[in-house]
DNA sequence: ATTAGACCCTGATCGC
DNA sequence: TGCGATCAGGGTCTAA
């Protein structure tokens, strides 16, 4: 499911459920996902309070009492629901289903939490590309998950000075660079695509050619698209959802991504799709230079 | 050192 | 209705 925005939009609806919250109960299935479940990953987790859901990149990240910190990646089809009981079915500004009686038991449920709040957090994930474990809270920066990422697109950290010297020299398009986590975390194709069309950047441009005097417009481009689609909640393709079931509504704002074939909402030329790194882009040829 | 491509996996959709 | 090809919001490993 998950771009940046899209994670942030699950951390917000999962937060009343953890922050604060003690896990009684983990259950895992099949064994593990893109990678193994560490050991012991039940036993750890069990009975630990969570004191802080954060996300970095397109990571969750729930810092755990004990020194440890859960990491969740939603990969391409991973989804987190929440279910809560009784008076507490209404949690901060969500408002979450009860739990019916088969939520966690579908073919593709892979973990279940039961949290003291009390909830039920069912992750799901078809394909198995995300991923779930357990690293030292202390250390989590130096992890191999973390070491080499770039910077957040909407921290200060992240202006036009830094994507200048993330960009110089590369010899990549760059719809690729701004794919790449390790110049900015968190961007995916959709936004890739939709930040570029708001620059009037062509995404078959290399990297390291595009002028510095277009990356300011670059820049602002990303924070504001990604801005955007948090307040929208994210993007729905599919039947994505938030944790409390709500749909986010961004994909009514693409203005390219899975637009191909239609008129450009900026100059009526045709948007078109091609492939990069294995990637779809859709662009205007017309508008974007 | 960089960059392109294969690969991981399942499900939905499209053309025949 | 069935079947194969293609595509999907991501990341990692390998080989040029």
């Amino acid at each position: 499911m998950p771009e940046l925005p899209e994670v942030e939009t699950v951390r917000t609806g999962l937060a009343p459920a953890l922050e604060g919250h003690r896990l009684t109960k983990v259950e895992t299935r099949r064994g593990g996902l893109r990678l193994p479940f560490p050991k012991a990953f039940a036993a750890r987790l069990t009975g630990k309070r969570v004191k802080t859901l954060r996300r970095r990149a397109k990571y969750l990240l729930a810092d755990l009492e004990g020194g440890e910190t859960l990491v969740i990646h939603l990969g391409m089809s991973g989804r987190l629901a929440v279910y809560a009981e009784g008076a507490v079915r209404r949690l901060g500004q969500y408002v979450y289903d009860a739990a019916p009686a088969d939520a966690g038991t579908g073919k593709h449920d892979h973990v279940v939490f039961e949290t003291d709040a009390p909830a039920r957090i069912v992750f799901t994930d078809p394909r198995r590309f995300g991923l779930m474990t357990l690293v030292a809270t202390a250390t989590l920066e130096d992890d191999k998950l973390f070491a080499g990422l770039g910077v957040e697109p909407l921290s200060n950290h992240f202006h036009a000075d830094y994507l200048a010297a993330a960009l110089k020299g590369k010899k990549t398009p760059i719809k690729s660079a701004l794919l790449d986590q390790r110049v900015i975390a968190g961007i995916g194709n959709i936004y890739a695509c939709e930040a570029l069309f708001r620059s009037r950047l062509s995404p078959k441009r290399l990297a390291g050619k595009v002028r510095r005097s277009e990356i300011p417009v670059l820049a602002d481009a990303i924070k504001m698209v990604l801005t955007e689609a948090i307040a929208a909640g994210g993007s729905s393709l599919r039947d994505y959802r938030q944790a409390d079931g709500a749909l986010g509504n961004f994909q009514h704002h693409f203005q390219v991504y899975d637009r191909e074939g239609e008129p450009c909402p900026a100059c009526g030329g045709t948007i078109k799709r091609i492939v990069q790194a294995g990637r779809s882009t859709f662009y205007c040829p017309k508008c974007q230079k």
